[in-house]
Order: C-alpha cells, then structure tokens, then sequence
DNA sequence: TAGATTGTTAATCGATTAACAATC
DNA sequence: TAGATTGTTAATCGATTAACAATC
C-alpha cells in the first residue's frame, strides 16, 4: 500500500467482501475503499478536464494502481465499463460515490484560520468531492468576526452549538501543534467523529473518532525512498 | 494503503526482500516502505513529547498498522527492540532512517507563495524530516523580494539555477490549478526528480518524475466509508 | 519472581499479475 | 473487419494475524 497510502489508515473490521456477482458486499476492505477514493479523484479531475471515457490503463497511469486490479476493482460492483471504449467518466464518478456511500453532502467545521485554514477555506479540494466548510473558529480575538472564504470566523465556544446545527461530521485542524490536542478535544465533545489533523502531534481521541493526520514529509520520506533505490 | 495508503502511490519495480537477517534488502516493498514512513512520522513525535521507549503496542494505536506486523517489519532489519519493554524511540528513529536510507538532509523548491506556501514555509513538517526550504518562487511581481519564512521569494526564471546550486531533488507546487502543469514542467525541466502536487490538477510528466498529489478530500472519502458502515 | 513485550512461526487471506476470450 | 479494452480466470506472492516461547 502507498502507496500509497499509503498514507494514513483507519481501524479495521474486515468482512466477507467481493460476493462476485453484482450486489453490493456488507463493507468494503480497507484496501478497496482506499482505492476506489483514489479513483474518485482522478475521475473528478478527468471530469473537470472535459474527458467523457476513461480507460482502466489510464487511470493506472495516473493512479500507479495495475490496471487489471482496477478492472477486477470494479467489476465486482457491476459491468461499468464498455470494451474497446473504457468507462464513462460522468457515470463511473457516481456508480463510485454510491458504492462509498458518499454520494451526498457533508459538513466540515475548520478550526484555525491562519495560512492554512485560510487556504483550505478558499480552495475547491473539499467542495469537489461533496464537503463544505460550514463553519471556522479561532481562538484569536482580531480574527473573530472577520470574513475568510465566505464564512464569519467565529469563536470556539460556539463548537459545540455549530455542530448540532449543521450537522457537522468532520472538524478540521488546522491550527499549531501546541493547541490541537486541546481543540480535538472540543471536537470529540462536541460530537464530532473525524478529526483531521493538519499538526504535527499525536492526538489522542476516544475509539468510536477517527483521525487521519496529514504527513507531506511522510509522503516525501517515501517518494524519495524510490527515488534514491 | 493509507490510507494507504494508504494515499498517493509510486510506481513499483519490487525484487526480493526480508531475506530473514540482518542484511538490507535489495529495495524495500512498497508496503514496508510506506509503513516504515509512518513509524518514523510517530516516532518523530514521540521523541518531542520526550518519550523514551514505545512497544509495539503503542505504535499500532497511532499508526492503525497491526502490532504484529510492525514487529515483523522491524524485525527484519535487526532486533531493535528488547523484550518487556518496547524500542528505543531515539534509537529507533534512527534506524529507519538509516533503512530508508533518508538520514541526511534533502532541499526543496517550494512554488507558490500565496497561503498556502506561507504555510508550508513557517511549519516545521518538512524540517523535523530531513527536508529543507531552500527557495521560494512566486509569479506575483508583489511578491518577489518578499521574506516568507526566512526565504526571498524569487522569479521562476531563478528556478534552475537554483535548483543545479542547491542540488533541489523535489519541488512542491503549492500554486492554483490553472498554474500547476506549466510550472510541474518547468520543475522537470530543472532536474527535479520528485513533485508534491498540492493543486487539483493531474499532472503530466515523464516517466523517471515522480509525482505524489495531495487529497485530502480523498482521505476524508476514505474515512468518511468507514464511519458510515 | 511476575508481568510485559519482543521475535518468530505457521496458517490464512487478500492483492497482484499475466493472459486471453468476449465484445464494443 | 481490425483494433482496443473490458471482464474474468488461474496462479503466485506478499500481507495479515493469532499464538507463544524467549527474555527483559
């Protein structure tokens, strides 16, 4: 894995996956969701780029998955592609986010409206694959009030009340790596269950919450491991 | 994966491994080597937080890698560990790095000097890897002759003479997608060997250029399947 | 000693790949 | 038709895990 992952992981719980035919098994193993997402990407991309069919090489030229593990990948949910053409991009996009469960809209508090936050509230990274920023704190009193990406940055003792309302899932930290075990602890009390780390610490959170975080050196750590063998 | 890859992935050319002593293998798999990266990510921490030893325990609730399997991949290089008591996390570290064979020190171009490379710039991500800003470019007129994080922001004309003088082996392209292909071409044209995309855009390069893409929406699909079901 | 944790075995499961008939 | 690419099989390889003796 990632490669690559390859990158960071969540807890298991495997079941029976890959029943053959066209239904849709009990949970996709870890190593399938993590691909199907990476081809979600590039599809969406693809998409953007005005492409209408896709082929399975080409997505393994972008994606560096074998291009026979992404046909078997996709086949096991039904008969997506069209041989001698490739797949449909505009249908794949949607055939994926039904099978990931994904297909409608999800809620994201930022916290941290730095460098970081600002750019994470202005890019189209999240919007594209379904998640809004529907609400941004900090803990600084100048920043309060002001406007980043169309959202009033408030304080964080509104979490808690943000998070019922809107329904937010996902809280993302984008703040220094003093202050985030801190905030995602405010997270996990206020009910949200996936943190997404932007600092560099290691946050301790209660079983039931995920948290992924966020490693480019990792990333590069590994890269340059290929690069230098 | 990663996550994952578990995660951006890189292409793979796999020979034999853990040929079962202490010697190095030829090249690491993929997964071993991805994996290897993420103990090195927490054990980084650990050290901060002034940890002294950590089990194998330990490193499988951070890492969501099973303790089993992080032994074995220890294992493998050497035994590192001492029984009832866990790894040296100093020690540790730099064992990895050695496997890795990343214990020096790499130079990097950061491309983009908008928030989201200020961000990059001021963090220390990078740094607590091995991994050094050594210059940065911006298109901006504005920006150019401004200090971001120590650096001057420079002309992209500058880019390959720096990148022969500071002998830079990975560029990161922290610019709007629009930007990202010109600029992904500019860096191979310079030699560098390794981009970390953190624009939307599929890039295009040859073949020996490795290209590892952020997605964190991605990541958040991942994790997102898994809190769902 | 008693408790903890490593290093390692053995068994299983899933990932990977080449190959090719089916078919657009 | 000719070329391209899917869907699927079969064979192999590596990852994963439980279990436990070794030993700190």
């Amino acid at each position: 894995m990632t490669r690559q992952d390859l990158v960071g992981h969540v807890a298991s719980n495997s079941s029976d996956n890959h029943d053959g035919g066209e239904g849709m098994p009990e949970r996709l193993s870890l190593g399938v969701a993590a691909r199907l997402s990476r081809y979600l990407q590039v599809l969406t991309q693809a998409k953007k780029m005005g492409k209408e069919t896709i082929s399975s090489k080409e997505l393994s030229d972008y994606t560096h998955v074998n291009s026979t593990q992404i046909r078997r990948d996709l086949s096991g949910f039904g008969k997506f592609g069209k041989r001698g053409v490739g797949y449909n991009v505009e249908s794949l996009v949607s055939q994926i986010r039904k099978i990931l469960r994904t297909a409608g809209q999800h809620n994201i508090a930022l916290l941290g409206a730095g460098h970081l936050g600002k750019a994470i509230a202005s890019s189209d990274i999240f919007a594209d694959h379904g998640f809004r920023v529907v609400a941004i704190f900090d803990s600084d009193p100048v920043k309060i009030g002001t406007e980043v990406g169309n959202q009033v940055v408030r304080d964080i003792s509104d979490l808690h009340q943000l998070v019922e309302e809107e329904d937010i899932v996902v809280g993302v930290l984008a703040v220094p790596s003093h202050a985030s075990q801190k905030l995602a602890d405010e997270l996990v009390r206020a009910g949200v269950k996936i943190i997404f780390n932007y600092s560099e610490s290691l946050l301790v959170v209660p079983p039931e919450v995920t948290v992924h975080t966020s490693s480019p050196a990792v990333d590069l750590l590994y890269a340059l491991y290929f690069y230098l063998t």
